[in-house]
DNA sequence: ATTGACGTGTGACACGATGTCATATACAAT
DNA sequence: ATTGTATATGACATCGTGTCACACGTCAAT
C-alpha cells in the first residue's frame, strides 16, 4: 500500500504521478519498469517517489487494484445482465477485456504476458477465487444453477477455477498472437462451448 | 542459444557452469537471479560467462529446454502406459511433477510462480500445444478417442488447450499454497472429472 | 515574534548489477 | 619461430535502486 503521504498529496499531483506511473507500467512490464522514468515524467525528485510508494511493485500493485475493482464491479454487472448465465456473461467479460483503449490495453497486455502467481492472486481474489470468500458467494448468488451438473459448491468452486484459467489463457494467447479479434473470440467460445458439453461420456 | 564455445567447453567445466546456474535460478525466480552469483559459484571470470551465454535469460532458457524435453518424453512414455486415456495420464502427469526432489523441485517452484508468457510458450511448446504442428500430432496419435465427444481435430486441439490450462493453474496452485500432497491431487483430480462430465446440460 | 515539533521535499551518494572492451593467453598450422 | 584464431580475463563505464542528512513549511504553544 502506498503511504499515508501519497494520499494526503494535493489532487493534480498526486494524478500526475498516477498518470507516470501507469504510462511507464504500459510500456513494459512490472520487472523492466523503472522508477527513474517514473520520476522523470512526473517531474519530481527521487526522495519524493519513496516518500509515497515503499518501492516499484507498490505502486504497481496500487495501480492494479484500481483495475481489478472495477473489473469486478463490472463482472458481476455482466453476469447479472446475462440473467445469471455464467458462460454467456464469460464471452461478455473476455471481449470487454479485449477490447479496451490504448494506454489500458498496453497495461492488460503487460499485465498478462507476465502474469506472475503475485500479480494472478490479486486479480483471482476479486474474480471470485481462491477460497470460498466473500466474493465467491457474490457470484455463486447470482448464477443461475438450473442447469448446470455441479452436485455443491465444492465442484462450482472447481468450475470457476476452471473457467477463470482458461479465461485468463485465452486473454494471454489473444496478446500474445495479436490474434484478430473475430478469431480469439470464436476460440474462446469454443472452448467454453467444450467446456459445457464435457470432455467424455464417462 | 547459448554460444558455440559454450558447446566447445571440457565437460566437466561446462557441468560445473550448468551446476551454478541451476542453483541460483532454483534460489530465486529469472528477473531476480544474477550473474554474479552464478560466475561466483561456478569461479569463472566475468567476461567469461558473456563468452558462453548471451545473457542471464539465455542460460536460463537453455536450462529450461532441457528441462522440458525430459518432461515431454515423460509425458508421451506416460500416455501410452495408461493406453491413450488422456485423463488418466494427466493425474500421472501432475503428481509426477509436484513429487520432483528438491533443486529440481525449487526450480520448478520458481519458474510456475513466475510463468511469463515467454516460459509458458517454451514449455506448452513441447506440451503439443501451440499450433496443429509435430508435436501436437505426436500426441494426438497417442490419444484413445474412442469415448471422448471431440467432433474434429481442432476440438481435440482446443481441449489439450483447456487441459493444459487447467493443469498449469493446478500446479500454480500447488507451489503457491504449499498444498499438502493429497489435497493437491485431490483438487486436480476433481476438476479434470468436471471437465470430462462436462458443466451444463446443453 | 519565537520556538519547537512534525510532516514533507530534495538530491547527492553508496551500493550492486550489467555488458563491453582492450589485452592476455593458449594452441594449432605453417 | 611466426602467424592466426579461438578463448580467457577483469577493469571499467553505465545505470538503477534505496537511503540519508539536510532543507523547508506549517501550525500550535509560549
Amino acid at each position: 500500500m502506498p503511504k499515508i503521504t501519497f494520499f494526503n498529496l494535493p489532487e493534480d499531483k498526486r494524478e500526475n504521478l498516477v498518470h507516470a506511473a501507469k504510462k511507464e507500467f504500459a510500456r513494459v512490464p512490472l520487472y523492466q519498469a523503472s522508477i527513474s522514468n517514473i520520476i522523470k515524467d512526473a517531474k519530481i525528485p527521487r526522495g519524493s517517489f519513496y516518500q509515497y510508494f515503499d518501492d516499484k511493485e507498490d505502486a504497481f500493485f496500487y495501480l492494479l487494484n484500481s483495475h481489478v475493482s472495477a473489473y469486478k464491479m463490472y463482472f458481476l454487472e455482466t453476469l447479472q445482465k446475462n440473467n445469471g448465465d455464467i458462460f454467456d456473461a464469460m464471452i461478455d467479460f473476455y471481449t470487454a477485456i479485449i477490447t479496451e483503449e490504448r494506454e489500458n490495453l498496453q497495461f492488460l497486455r503487460n499485465l498478462f504476458l507476465n502474469m506472475t502467481h503475485r500479480i494472478e492472486n490479486v486479480m483471482a481474489r476479486s474474480f471470485g477465487e481462491n477460497d470460498l470468500n466473500e466474493n465467491f458467494r457474490k457470484i455463486s448468488n447470482l448464477i443461475n444453477k438450473e442447469r448446470l451438473n455441479m452436485q455443491d459448491e465444492q465442484e462450482l468452486f472447481h468450475m470457476m477455477q476452471i473457467i477463470s484459467s482458461v479465461t485468463f489463457h485465452n486473454i494471454v494467447k489473444k496478446f500474445a498472437g495479436e490474434l484478430p479479434f473475430d478469431e480469439a473470440v470464436h476460440n474462446y467460445s469454443t472452448e467454453i462451448y467444450l467446456l459445457k458439453k464435457g470432455f467424455a461420456s464417462i
